[in-house]
DNA sequence: TAGATTGTTAATCGATTAACAATC
DNA sequence: TAGATTGTTAATCGATTAACAATC
């Protein structure tokens, strides 16, 4: 029942998507309350991990009930920030740009995709899942007129750099970048670096090893 | 100088990949050696790390003198399996299937792109980077007549599980899945479940607490 | 109430870091 | 050779698991 107090560790957060995805399906499925022990043969982790995981921030569960599967599930939900309705642009129309912006996922976690920019003159004006294409000479204009959380990288790996910088300027709080390099802000600013060549290497590994 | 008789942690295998992209960097910058204390530098982890990291897989440096960068560069690559030349084939030819086809960032490692499928007669035909979509109802006569390594999924989470041991049955070793669910297979195939959101998700709780 | 299951403390395990002898 | 830096062992730190008292 400690208040969020101690920092919880980046392992624990990392964990919590996972989580907030296995309470959802069990939402789907109609069932109402699960057990640290039921939800961790489900997902294949220690019910011990499960219950220290949940009391970093303070214990959902009942004893001798387990937890109720929707209140954690908005709760999870709710640590995340996903009710928060962080606004995100999408740098970089590229095909990779283009899948994300068109992909509902973002958007079903309460993410929303405010504006996408390129600089191909042949695209800026199109539009992608109903947002027209702007041009990234505007970046500046939009940023200052709507708040942006959240900038979504997918130019090339030479121009990531700077892109990040003139979001940065304006006031974006996180970036997701997916250029092959690695962004590196100060404290100030969140950044995820996704890698998608990266498990097709481990993958290419394990089956190395069977 | 131990040959790799104990098992490698999870934690070190996913670290290769980062360690084959900085070094690849350095080569481009014409950087012929680098110790583990410049590298460790540059990464942002402790040499002590780097060096336990490279020692399960039996040293590659030389004492006084650090590591030749294109050296470490090449035996990590091997490691990873990037010169095993192992096949890909996409299901789904959505937004993202179409995304990362187009990619050539797979290619680069060493991955090779053989056949794309998907059950939208649409699409069926059509080329995406050259390369024929064709149905999935062929999807096994082509198994068969190809040695597949490896399925890069990326259907709608209804087709996900069928389409995995479709794949599997017909010798399909690993599976790198995008769908918004997690396949479990027994030890015999490689699973990497990459869900784009999470990123996405913990950006937004690091947000949230600065 | 008795049974179940949490929240939480204590024990264990594994990964990271420090230290240094080996050696290029 | 002297200096640098690895490979590797030992110490520390943190994360996971086990255990159990609290309590619904």
């Amino acid at each position: 029942m400690s208040e969020n107090i101690k920092k919880v560790p980046a392992v624990v957060v990392k964990r919590l998507p996972r989580y907030y995805r296995y309470l959802g399906e069990l939402m789907k499925q109609g069932i109402k309350r699960i057990s640290s022990n039921a939800l961790s043969v489900k997902m294949n982790v220690t019910a011990s991990q499960i219950r220290q995981d949940f009391n970093y921030f303070g214990g959902f569960g009942q004893q001798g009930y387990g937890y109720n599967v929707e209140h954690l599930h908005s709760e999870i939900g709710e640590i995340l920030g996903l009710n928060d309705g962080d606004t995100t642009v999408i740098v970089g129309a590229g095909n990779l740009g283009r899948a994300l912006a068109s992909h509902n996922t973002f958007e079903k976690r309460g993410f929303k995709l405010i504006g996408i920019f390129d600089n191909d003159e042949s695209i800026i004006g199109t539009e992608i899942n109903g947002i027209e294409v702007m041009s990234v000479d505007d970046l500046e204009d939009f940023l200052h007129a709507n708040r942006v959380d959240i900038g979504i990288l997918t130019v090339p790996k030479a121009a990531v750099v700077e892109t990040a910088e003139r979001l940065v300027k304006c006031g974006v709080k996180g970036l997701m970048n997916f250029s092959y390099t690695e962004l590196n802000f100060d404290k100030k600013v969140a950044v995820e670096n996704v890698h998608l060549s990266d498990p097709l290497m481990t993958l290419s590994y394990k089956i190395k090893q069977k």
